[in-house]
DNA sequence: CTGAAAGCGCTAACAA
DNA sequence: TTGTTAGCGCTTTCAG
């Protein structure tokens, strides 16, 4: 004879069953709101389920059943994304979609290399693709419901919300110049994420459209890091022909770049204008008010969640491309070009 | 006859059988490591694995064995939480050590009043207890491993890890008596959080050990939004006898108080000493850095993922109450006291 | 060292 | 309207 493991007292299905002298059928279909349950036999089952404090296993019924109210929204771990304001936003929005819609929302922060065990999970939200392209095609081979955010991916037939990275660079570089500035420096994000990427493509269209010649030493590529935005700022402000202005690629980065202006004895603006992106609130902590790029990250979490929803209830298929468009937040962070 | 509902071709533990010659028992035990399987099943049964990129279920996993290795992070989704710098350091903290110790993260936004699913979970992390400490006696009596963070409970049988959050408030305000400050006003975060409560406490006790009376009119509560912040702030500055410094509890409310101050005509730190609470970066931006307690946010989230990780493997039963010290951090913000 | 068979808690097809 | 029964994919006795 058979010895149950644990006498796991965790009351189960059929525990209510017996208790309400119905079979688990019954039980279920009342678990599951089946209208063809008598009024009399729901009642007394509702009755037992609260007395017993039943909870359904999710466990069992998504094995049962095959389906899986969990979302999985997968990070990538690389250096500093945990530094940015966009991580945050993105769980805060994502998460309380979540929440309402009854959703789980399972945590990823991935390495890229490790593949991920997809079994159980009902859908997937790829926050970018930094290096883990291989699990966004696993998952989609493996026919989960999944899409992209923060990232505009052509060649994947997949899903994806992402921001107009390079119309909202380009926007803030052409304020720039019509502010009269032409030696206009770019100190970019890392450029293994698409943003930072398409940042940097729009200030070179910018210049390009408004017959500015690229100055490569203008541009500099960092991490993200405050530190290496110190640097880069150290080295643009120190040059013999500074730029008049600089358009960085974060909020935080940008307010870096303020604070060794300032050590440097320059004034924002007036010795130099300043933009970032992000609309990172601290933006509004700094001496002089940020001007920056507002991006709508709780949007595009909303709409990711809402739509991986229509995906996993397969009230939807076909897949959708979008682009979130931008707005340029002007604060007081640049000036008019003096040549003095 | 039956007719598979779906034909998922989701490869199982039976395709992998099949294919390798052996029963499933075997091929469960490869997977499991087992030390018993000859060494030629084993690498037959590995390989095929590989062919068929098979991963098991850890939904039938977690159901037959009744184990899991799901860990439930629940955040209180009261006002403002996610505008602090609290929360995703937190997530950070316990996210990446989670994913080190191979533990699915769950994270649960609750309202505090809907009752959790925990049944499939294997521990639970409380961030904070904000009105639902129902959710951990729930949790406490089904007998899930589980602990709560950012909060000291004394009359819970659960474990804890907070942060010396009145030590920390004390030792800021002696520090700025120490200065020769007298008129030291606080502005008080969300009293629901304990955090808030403690360092309202702390503050309170500077002034009694010496000796300086309460003033009720200094003390002003906020739900940690930079809104109120402003008010407060506009409030103490403009009244007839002024504080000439002021303790406040988050750095990101401190900082609102700067820029308040400074559209005021008001110098800090020269007409006002400024100090906050939680040692968030941004502080670094302000144009005066602003002191500050620096709390192991990072530490305290590590700390509980290994906790709960021993809980949750029964190599641990005892339960622990711990409290982490903090540490003040003196930038530029706080002057010694200038009666002119 | 290996396999058959009995669950884990639930859902769903079928029959009543 | 209800119950019976066969799975879902895995682990774990128990008996080779």
């Amino acid at each position: 004879m058979r010895i149950k493991k644990i006498p796991s007292k965790s009351i189960s299905i059929t525990d209510v069953a017996k208790a309400s002298g119905v079979s688990i059928t019954t039980v279920s279909r009342v678990i599951n709101k089946f209208p063809s349950v008598k009024e009399e036999s729901r009642i007394k089952v509702l009755n037992v389920i609260k007395q017993l404090k039943f909870q359904p296993s999710v466990l069992a019924q998504r094995l049962a059943t095959g389906r899986s109210n969990v979302v999985a929204l997968v990070i990538p771990r690389y250096e500093g994304i945990f530094y940015s304001f966009y991580a945050l936003e993105l769980i805060r929005g994502i998460g309380t979609l979540c929440a309402a819609l009854k959703l789980d929302l399972l945590l990823h922060l991935t390495d890229s290399r490790t593949p991920i065990n997809f079994k159980g999970v009902g859908g997937i939200i790829f926050a970018d693709i930094i290096g883990n392209r291989q699990q966004a095609m696993d998952a989609l081979d493996a026919g989960i419901p999944c899409l992209v955010i923060n990232n505009y991916i052509e060649d994947l037939e997949i899903s994806c919300i992402a921001i107009d990275n390079l119309g909202g660079a380009e926007n803030v570089v052409n304020y720039l110049i019509s502010l009269g500035h032409k030696r206009i420096a770019h100190i970019s994000g890392d450029l293994i994420t698409q943003a930072a990427a398409k940042r940097l493509e729009g200030y070179k269209r910018a210049l390009e459209k408004n017959k500015i010649a690229l100055n490569q030493d203008y541009v500099i590529k960092t991490d993200y890091s405050r530190g290496q935005a110190r640097e880069a700022a150290e080295h643009l402000i120190k040059m013999p022909k500074p730029p008049s202005a600089i358009f960085v690629a974060s909020d935080s980065m940008a307010l870096e770049v303020m604070t060794v202006a300032r050590e440097l004895g320059k004034v924002v603006p007036r010795d130099l204008s300043l933009a970032g992106f992000d609309d990172n609130p601290s933006g509004l902590d700094a001496p002089v008010a940020l001007t920056t790029v507002r991006q709508p990250l709780i949007k595009m979490a909303q709409e990711s969640v809402k739509e991986l929803n229509l995906l996993m209830s397969k009230k939807k298929t076909k897949i959708e491309k979008i682009i979130l468009p931008t707005e340029l937040v002007v604060r007081e962070s640049c000036q008019s070009y003096n040549p003095d």
